[in-house]
DNA sequence: CGTTCGATGCACT
DNA sequence: GTGCATCGAACGT
């Protein structure tokens, strides 16, 4: 898959936006929602009121290469034992970033799924930078993870700190004013699957989901027992 | 670090 | 017995 930012730069930011997926794309199916969203492009823009000083607000564009599904009848999702003041968002409308906290430093970004009533939602586990690469460097740098290119944003919790996304984001709309996920009509050349990361349940399942060869997928274990889609 | 759940204790009826 | 508040431990997409 490639970048092609030269083909998206060239228009206006309006234009761009325009191609915001619709509602009933989040609409659906969790795992076909999860498999679709690889190869969209994700924009944030944030402020600099929102934690980052001028010198970290801005915009970034990246396209998604890696994706996990979580359902309502999943063990491992946030949503298995029903409505709790955390999970409640995953129940209410699609197209909303919910995002939560964990191990006490990461913000996970996830896109809510299902029609209102039913819970589901896709992990965004990496990304591949297409615009905004010196702005992602810079929040990353504060880091204490020295990175390597692929580095800013092959896993959950990098890409949300190389993207400026922080717990304040949660429940905001997937059609701005902080995310924009837009389809320009780039598809994977290939997608395949593999049990989830970091999860002790439901391992038998294949609900991760990725762009084979696509240096930002992340590393991990269950890359050896990927399979094609 | 934040969330959740089970154990515990207390008020009330 | 029921229900609610509080606490601590475990664990985490």
């Amino acid at each position: 898959m490639e970048s092609s930012s030269a083909n998206w730069s060239k228009k206006s930011w309006a234009d761009l936006l325009k191609k915001s997926v619709p509602e009933d794309f989040y609409s659906r199916e969790t795992l076909q929602v999860a498999k679709d969203l690889l190869g969209k492009l994700v924009v944030v823009r944030t402020k600099p009121t929102q934690n980052w000083g001028d010198a970290r607000a801005g915009v970034t564009v990246s396209r998604i290469v890696e994706t996990e599904a979580y359902r309502a009848d999943d063990p491992a999702s946030h949503s298995c034992r029903g409505e709790t003041p955390r999970s409640a968002i995953m129940f209410g409308d699609p197209g909303k970033a919910y995002i939560y906290f964990i191990y006490g430093m990461y913000e996970m970004l996830n896109f809510v799924t299902e029609p209102r009533g039913y819970a589901g939602a896709v992990l965004i586990r990496a990304v591949e930078p297409v615009y905004g690469e010196t702005l992602m460097t810079k929040r990353r740098q504060s880091s204490a993870t020295k990175t390597s290119r692929t580095g800013l944003t092959n896993g959950p919790g990098r890409l949300t700190q190389a993207l400026g996304i922080k717990m304040a984001h949660k429940g905001e709309s997937l059609w701005g004013p902080t995310f924009y996920v837009i389809d320009d009509g780039i598809r994977p050349n290939a997608m395949d699957s593999s049990p989830r990361v970091g999860i002790r349940v439901a391992t038998d399942k294949y609900w991760r989901f990725f762009v084979p060869g696509n240096p930002y997928v992340s590393k991990c274990r269950e890359n050896s027992l990927s399979k094609p889609v």
